[in-house]
DNA sequence: TTTTAGCACTCATTCAAGGAGAGTGCTAAC
DNA sequence: GTTAGCACTCTCCTTGAATGAGTGCTAAAA
């Protein structure tokens, strides 16, 4: 398994006996490979080729043999290092880690914003030249998304700054979803006065909730052409193509890392027929109840499960602690 | 040179003859095209091939020969319907531009975000749970910046509206260039009132002025991978690797495409080395005096140049026209 | 019963040789 | 100025043989 990990080539007998020296002949080691292959563990690409770990024996590796490998001294300081709030801008954070994990194991990275039911912190309407207002939407995981409405003539700054303190009052601390018909209600009276913004006061609601709330950052995508196995540029561009829409990612991290943990799927484990060359380890971590978000790191199936396993938990661990820094406990 | 960009194989005399049918042999051909050699504007991968156009032939036959070749109807229908301010949000129409301006021309798409002499045009301090503050700058080109800071206990959301009004009251409406010392002074004064939030509002405004003001999308990237030219997958993978750093990309728009129009700089032609195999057709249009942005198109030496020219002409027009809406005359 | 040595066999890879094909330059004729 | 003819060049493709890594199987040894 780590042989061929390592090389990309299938591993023959003799090669285990000269390589790891166990003290036996390639002969027994044969017969021991000829029982691993009828039990499914092992796979030949043709007779005369060593052998390879067929899917059933990654998935053996991983669940039984496998030892998470636990990051050395100065990649630990590295991971550290990168990992730090110095922006003070909670995607950039979150993308940098993506880049760190993805420079440290040498495969792909993905890693969604913060999601979960997550509640608006202000909404904002500021005044932006003639008959337009860029409409402001900071998310409690500190999302922020913006749009430029246009507002009727006479709309003064003071009156979208009127407006803006309704709304927060109103929504500040609710989630879509508990938006209910009773709140827009009571925004509608509350804002009656302005008689004729309440057309756009409501406009912008639906703007306000309309907003996109989960992204996801992909990191070192271009490392997989440095392995064997996507020599082919034909494939690579099928993948490459999956590998930068938003949408696709976004549904391979939710249905394939739902757990607590380090999770693997491995191969034809995807629900996904494109990616069955591919292997994700994944992992989330929970910052409050409402709020989480995942990390996952996309290789090809024959990868170096034991480190990246290792080096996700490390990194995953570390961005939780930057995190609750901001969010508090 | 029109046939040679269309199949990307060598052109024989034999081939000119019999496919364009001049009425001339190919013999004369022959002779011609050895003239044409001698001159510099042909080339001969070697002894029996066909030639192929020199970076000096290109050169010639985009300032000489070709004439931009008009979209078709359907194109310019389908380029109107794409770039349309649905979404409001003008990052996400310049990345839209882009991208249908990579799927007409099958080349990657490079586009500035508007730069220029960029105002300030709101700023806001929102709060964002205990001892944060979320920080949001508006920039006259639309863009948002926002970032989390650190405030002191005590400080309320209306001492965070407070400061908000005297920045924006102070600031609005100046680049980053015409803020002054007696600005800041003034600001100074004015916040005396809050004694204790004065580092807390110098440090925002700060953290207002360090946004990075200019930025590059990119779009189709991987259509490079179709032109046959880039099979070698280690090649593909420093190239690749180049076009996702977007400090070059912003150092090669700027450098290559200052003036107005059209202009197309071809492989040797870049000061940079990495991308000498490649060629660039750009054109900036200027929204105001401040404000303008840059696109282009960026694919293999043997570029379709009429189509792409006359593509990226309707394509940059047509989002001026509708930037304009946005940001009046 | 387990392990090992030996042997015949298979298959991918590499290399050289040779032919096909596309194209050229040059010369002499039109 | 244009064209036909011819010898020549170079790439590409195919073919065949050699190489080498690896296998399965059998019989002998431990």
């Amino acid at each position: 398994m780590e042989d061929f990990i390592n090389t990309a080539e299938p591993v023959g007998s003799r090669t285990i006996a000269r390589r790891y020296g166990f003290g036996i002949s390639p002969a027994t080691i044969r017969n021991e490979m000829a029982d691993l292959e009828e039990m499914g563990y092992l796979e030949q690409p043709h007779t005369s080729a060593g052998r390879i770990p067929s899917e059933r024996g990654y998935r053996y590796y991983v669940d039984h043999l496998m030892e998470p490998e636990e990051p050395g001294e100065e990649e630990k300081e590295l991971i550290r290092k990168h990992i730090k709030l110095k922006s003070r801008e909670i995607g950039t954070v979150i993308q940098q880690t993506g880049l760190i994990l993805s420079q440290l194991t040498s495969y792909a990275t993905l890693a969604t914003s913060l999601c979960g039911r997550s509640a608006y912190r202000h909404i904002q309407l500021a005044p932006f030249g003639p008959g337009q207002a860029m409409v402001l939407v900071v998310l409690a995981s500190g999302e922020v998304f913006h749009r430029l409405i246009p507002v009727p003539e006479g709309i003064t700054p003071y009156d979208l700054e009127s407006i803006s303190s309704v709304l927060n009052a109103k929504l500040r601390g609710l989630t879509v979803k508990d938006i209910k018909f009773t709140i827009l209600k009571e925004i509608y009276t509350e804002l009656s006065y302005y008689r004729r913004v309440l057309d756009l006061a409501f406009e912008l609601i639906q703007e306000a909730l309309n907003v996109k709330e989960e992204r996801v950052y992909h990191g070192g995508i271009l490392s997989i052409l440095s392995q064997p196995e996507f020599k082919n540029v034909e494939r690579l561009q099928t993948l490459l193509g999956l590998l930068e829409q938003e949408d696709f990612l976004c549904g391979l991290l939710t249905s394939n890392s739902a757990q607590e943990g380090i999770s693997i799927c491995i191969g034809r484990e995807f629900k996904n027929k494109e990616i069955r060359e591919l292997s994700m380890v994944s992992t989330s971590y929970r910052i409050t109840n409402d709020m989480y978000g995942v990390l996952a790191v996309l290789g090809p199936t024959r990868m170096h499960y034991a480190r990246v396993a290792g080096v996700l938990k490390y990194v995953s661990e570390n961005l939780l602690e930057e995190l609750i820094k901001v969010f508090g406990k």
